[in-house]
DNA sequence: CAAGAGACTTGACAATAAATAC
DNA sequence: GTATTTATTGTCAAGTCTCTTG
């Protein structure tokens, strides 16, 4: 199969060149084409744009989740018959430029960002609400409008939340932040449209749009508020463009765009074309325009009075070509499916089928543990131990300066552990009693020799290791090599779960192979067990799944940890793109949906109403599907499994949310919701206690089982892709205006920052930032002096006397006017570059940006843009998703999501 | 249908490497 | 050069969602 040979190997080539596989890939291809055939048709593209801008207010929309790719079986589906996916009726009519006014639907969202939480360090340190010292901090705000620069929390719609947390783990939690309640300002709302237009919404049944009825004016003002709120920030980003982040050279970029351009070339050409694309493409549909604009935003655009009529007339006709589209949809959808397996698998495999030939060796095991003989202390006196006692003694040991150890329930679950491992009458009983300082000293020592080993040592020391590993690198597949990402089996060590984990502490005891089952190709090799003496568990040859081997976690023997291919692979970049597709699909329906979950707040059945509900939040918030959990997990929740506490309602119509979500991060947030919304919440939420389920009647597979009915392969996570990818295209079009490669990039950021809030991606803040902020602060100052000095002497200078002695007492050169002026121009230009710096650097303390990045924002858009906007993409995508993203490479520059 | 098994994506953070600052 | 900072890569926990079973 697949001799072919693909751009995607090229583009590996570019990048790295070492690694490349050397197969000749196949032409997976497929995907590519897909793309570009849908982008061309997109022609349309540039209207798009133009209407973007148009726009009224973007607002923030949030919303999805990720994508997987299943779209597979979803194809199954029907679901055409079932529900029929609406099509927004947007797009048709794209007549009407404005777009705006087309969509009457949805419910005014609002903002929807989720303050953020910050999290300290471990160690809680609020960050304060208002900037701490460093003046620039505060100033991010500018005038509340611009809430980008805020901090998350702060943007937080309201601007409430700001409080931050720690990450909740720490139990805190919310109390804290109760501060502001502040409602939304009103401020945001106004620019943008009239609420109510956005509320409009006619009710419509069947899939049209989903008016409200409620409609009331409530709505609007809500979106409208919120949108403003998004709207405010983007502003004010798009004011601060000027900051540069770029630090490389220059030079750099050139090459970049060389090299763009010649991927992009390359994989034009070797992109085969697949019948799937063909398939795909074949829809033509979807480009179109508006639909996919965010709910939220679309709700601003519309003027009030346009709205209704159009949408109203918008409706009709949607409504009809929705239900053809859909069914096409769905058709195609399902040939999408097929085709994507079938492309994945070499033509001829089954149903299912991943591979058709598999080739690679096994895993690799960590190092034997190593004794090292530094003994604990025991009430005093030192332990002797054995290596097995003395190697989870160290596991500990080397923790000690971590936040776990201010945690009870770690230490308790390691003793549990330690003692099996002593015995039971074991001089050592209590853990209060063990001194590991010892230990932790000759760790780091330890460390520190490793630090202080010459570059040449070190050098030795990486090509052993690389050399040891290398034959686990790589696998075959359908004869390709590709990748593989996981092939260390992960070393024992205690547990560190996050959040309030009940099991944290506990022994994640050594793998062996006879835990570990491979499977491989029938008839390929099988892997040498790098273990003598001992056997893997098991072989199969499954070419129905994609891992290479699994064993069971120790921590909880029902799991699986599995070793999967890289991310660069090939497989996973067939299914990563179907995770996109499958979310550019939503935004043909999203529409529909909208209309058919609004006419649902109303609904007599409680389940759907519940159903309705969530998949609003879903919708507008992002918020993750929430599965349930078991005890012994940490306790956090999603969507489907908010409690009564995590949600309260605040008259009028706002929604005050804080939760612990995945990971235990805080999600806190005040969201003006429409009034349905809101009275269901207080509805659901009543009678019950606070850590009941809001959702009482609902749990991810219910909800998935609807979503699936409005369109096929439909489930919570989409929103979330959906969500992030149309809002990074929306804002990229709204924003980029043309400006240098620099300012291309500040805006791109600005763009995934947004998304970073969206989906409330965080991070800790380094321990180092209030320090650097005050080093930056400091610099400024003295740059602020210097320029006054430089005032000074120029004033002289133009009376014709002599500059003044430096602080120092050292005179100083006679320089001209025209020199000083220009000293005084440049040192103005670097206070105001690192004021820039220092804003930013503020800013994105607590936002993560490379999650959205690697996981939600369609890198098309991104590579699309980048071609539209001559900005190398290698500004963008670092190496590594460089080569996640080669299936996207060649994409068509008039692509839009 | 509920529970559980299974497979795969998403996520924060730690460890390293690379880039800058001193 | 060396010390810091920042960016990249690696780790592995924690979600989502599907499919199977009883």
């Amino acid at each position: 199969m697949a001799v072919e040979a693909c751009s995607k190997p090229k583009l590996m080539d570019d990048m790295d060149e070492e690694d490349e596989p050397l197969v000749f890939k196949r032409s997976t291809s497929s995907s590519k084409q897909n793309q570009s055939n849908s982008q061309a048709q997109k022609s349309s593209s540039s209207q798009k744009h133009d209407r973007q801008l148009g726009r009224p207010m973007p607002d923030v929309h949030v919303r999805s989740q990720n994508g997987k790719s299943s779209v597979v079986q979803k194809g199954k589906m029907a679901l055409s018959s079932k529900s029929p996916p609406v099509k927004s009726p947007l797009r048709s009519p794209e007549a009407s430029n404005s777009s705006a006014k087309a969509y009457p639907l949805m419910p005014p969202e609002a903002n929807l960002r989720p303050s953020a939480t910050y999290r300290s360090d471990n160690v809680n340190r609020p960050m304060k609400v208002g900037k701490p010292s460093i003046g620039s901090a505060a100033e991010p705000n500018d005038s509340d409008d611009s809430e980008d620069d805020k901090p998350l929390s702060a943007r937080l719609s309201t601007g409430l939340s700001k409080i931050n947390s720690n990450n909740a783990s720490k139990g805190s939690n919310a109390s804290r932040l109760g501060q502001k309640p502040s409602i939304p300002k009103q401020e945001d709302s106004d620019d943008e449209k009239p609420l109510s237009s956005k509320v409009q919404l006619k009710s419509n049944v069947g899939t049209s749009y989903a008016s409200k009825s409620y409609d009331s004016d409530e709505d609007k003002p809500l979106v409208a508020k919120n949108n403003q709120n998004g709207s405010a920030l983007r502003d004010s980003s798009s004011k601060k463009p000027s900051t540069m982040l770029s630090k490389r050279p220059a030079s750099e970029i050139k090459s970049a765009g060389q090299s763009l351009v010649k991927k992009h070339k390359l994989s034009n050409a070797s992109v085969p074309i697949n019948n799937k694309q063909a398939s795909v493409k074949a829809e033509p549909k979807v480009e179109d325009d508006d639909d996919h604009v965010p709910i939220s935003q679309r709700m601003k655009k519309p003027a009030t009075a346009d709205k209704k009529s159009s949408a109203v007339k918008n409706v009709t006709k949607v409504v009809s070509s929705s239900l053809n589209k859909t069914n096409k949809k769905s058709k195609k959808v399902i040939k999408k499916s097929q085709y994507s397996k079938s492309s994945k698998v070499p033509p001829g495999s089954g149903e299912g089928q991943k591979w058709t030939t598999l080739i690679h060796n096994g895993v690799i095991f960590p190092p034997p543990y190593q004794p090292h003989g530094v003994k604990i202390l025991y009430k005093g006196k030192p332990v002797n131990l054995t290596p097995e006692q003395e190697e989870v003694a160290t596991m500990f040991a080397v923790m000690l300066d971590t936040e776990y150890m201010s945690k009870p329930k770690f230490k308790e679950n390691f003793m549990s552990d330690w003692r099996k491992i002593l015995g039971k009458n074991h001089i050592i009983q209590n853990l209060e009693d063990c001194d590991f300082s010892p230990i932790y000293e000759w760790h780091q020592k330890e460390k520190e020799k490793k630090k202080q080993m010459s570059t040449e040592e070190k050098k030795t020391l990486k090509e052993e290791k690389l050399k040891q590993e290398e034959k686990y690198m790589w696998a075959i597949v359908n004869g390709v090599k590709e990748k593989v990402g996981n092939f260390r089996v992960e070393p024992p060590g205690l547990f560190r779960g996050r959040g309030e984990h009940p099991k944290m502490g506990k022994l994640k005891r050594r793998i062996r192979p006879s835990d570990i089952t491979i499977n491989i190709g029938k008839g390929a090799p099988i892997p040498e067990c790098p273990i003598p003496g001992e056997r893997w568990k098991e072989i199969r040859h499954d070419n129905t799944v994609t891992w290479l081997a699994f064993w069971n976690d120790p921590i909880n023997p029902k799991e699986f940890k599995y070793v999967f291919l890289a991310a660069s692979s090939t497989l996973k970049g067939q299914s990563d793109k179907e995770k996109y597709e499958k979310s550019r699909l939503l935004k043909d329906y999203i529409q529909g949906i909208r209309a058919a979950y609004t006419k649902d707040f109303a609904s007599k059945d409680l389940t759907k109403k519940q159903i309705a509900v969530a998949t609003y939040l879903i919708d507008k918030l992002a918020l993750r599907a929430g599965n349930e959990k078991d005890d012994d997990e940490a306790d956090t929740v999603g969507c489907c499994t908010l409690k009564v506490e995590n949600v309260e309602p605040i008259p009028p119509n706002i929604l005050k949310f804080d939760f612990l979500g995945k990971d235990s991060i805080r999600y806190q947030n005040e969201v003006e919701v429409e009034p349905a919304v809101f009275k269901a919440i207080q509805q659901f939420r009543s009678g019950k206690k606070a850590g009941d389920d809001i959702f009482d009647k609902l749990d991810t597979s219910k909800l998935n089982a609807h979503l699936k009915e409005l369109m096929p392969g439909l489930t919570a996570k989409v929103f979330r892709t959906y969500n992030a990818s149309i809002t990074l295209d929306e804002m990229l079009s709204r924003e980029t205006k043309g400006g240098d490669v620099a300012e291309n990039v500040v805006v791109y950021q600005h763009a995934n920052k947004e998304v970073a809030i969206i989906c409330n991606h965080q991070r800790t803040v380094s321990k180092s930032h209030s320090a650097q902020m005050l080093r930056l602060n400091e610099k400024i100052e003295e740059l602020k002096g210097v320029l006054e000095e430089l005032t000074t002497d120029l004033s002289r200078a133009k009376k014709g006397k002599p500059p003044l002695k430096s602080a120092d007492g050292k005179p100083k050169r006679n320089l001209n006017p025209e020199a000083l002026e220009k000293k005084i121009a440049q040192t103005n230009a670097k206070i105001e570059k690192m004021e820039r710096d220092k804003e930013t650097k503020e800013d994105l303390k607590t936002v993560a940006l490379g999650t959205s990045k690697i996981n939600y924002l369609d890198p098309r858009i991104t590579v699309a843009w980048c071609k539209r906007h001559e900005v190398p993409i290698e500004k963008i995508f670092n190496k590594s998703l460089l080569a996640k993203f080669t299936w996207a490479m060649d994409v068509d520059p008039s692509f839009r999501f």
